[in-house]
DNA sequence: ATGCCGGGCGAAGCCCGA
């Protein structure tokens, strides 16, 4: 089973980009974020025509995150617990029902958190402890899980072009990087680092001042899998196919494939 | 570099992203 995560940075403006990919690339779950429309403005009859349901938690302007999958989704559940008036489509999770079992899979859309030292930075930090608080709970079930998407956190230094540049954002900061390695630790794998060595490798460039073409990016998208989701871990890679084409999201489609 | 691009909203210019 292949399972995509790509933040799309809104699903109406990339739609032309985002049924070619799904049709070359033709993952079998994908879980997107930023799509940035609510349920209602959703292209939902274009990408169920590729054999595809979705499963939508949807936001006007800002936000929002999606499930694809050519398997029956079950169990969809909107949003973390305890929001306590959190308004941010951030979350959607449910079972892929599939042949070999199946899989939980969550896509997430972590806050930037961004000037450091405001409200949106607490924000930021008290969304990952909600999600750590969450991820224990899932954990718990000892099943296949696959949490992906947009967390923005740069892991390390060696994972954007000029840590320097970086040093006082908030994808950077230590309270950031602290609690996604402690989650990671709780009992997760980070896909991609687990399967590959080498640095400096990126899923996101920004649009201005020819960032891609310099190949100054920083890596934010990320798989967290569970034990019984990493025993079948075959295979993790980023597609830069879908950054260098016209009209593009800036964030670039990451996979994994999970034995059956 | 902190708004140089790009999207949403809505019909100009502002908010937001990372």
């Amino acid at each position: 089973m292949r399972i995509a995560a790509w933040n799309v940075n809104s699903i109406r403006a990339r739609l032309p980009n985002v049924l070619e990919w799904l049709r070359e690339a033709a993952p079998d779950v994908v879980l997107l974020q930023e799509i940035k429309t609510t349920e209602d403005s959703f292209p939902r009859l274009e990408i169920e025509d590729l054999g595809y349901t979705c499963a939508i938690n949807g936001q006007k302007t800002y936000n929002g995150v999606a499930i694809l999958s050519k398997q029956p989704l079950r169990d969809v559940k909107h949003d973390l617990p305890n929001g306590d008036g959190d308004d941010h489509a951030r979350w959607i999770e449910a079972r892929v029902d599939a042949r070999d079992g199946g899989v939980r899979v969550a896509s997430l859309y972590l806050p930037n958190g961004n000037p450091v030292g405001t409200d949106k930075f607490a924000y930021k930090l008290a969304w990952m402890d909600r999600l750590a608080a969450h991820a224990r709970d899932l954990l718990a079930a000892e099943e296949p899980l696959v949490l992906g998407g947009d967390w923005n956190v740069i892991p390390a230094d060696d994972d954007c072009h000029d840590p320097a540049a970086w040093a006082g954002d908030a994808l950077a900061q230590p309270d950031s990087r602290r609690r996604f390695r402690a989650l990671v630790h709780s009992g997760f794998t980070e896909a991609w680092r687990a399967l590959h060595d080498e640095r400096h490798i990126y899923t996101f460039w920004d649009y201005q001042a020819g960032a891609y073409q310099k190949d100054n990016g920083i890596r934010i998208d990320h798989f967290l899998l569970s034990p019984q989701a990493t025993d079948r871990l075959a295979a993790c890679e980023i597609d830069r196919g879908p950054r260098a084409r016209p009209k593009a999201s800036d964030h670039t489609p990451i996979w994994c494939e999970l034995r059956d």
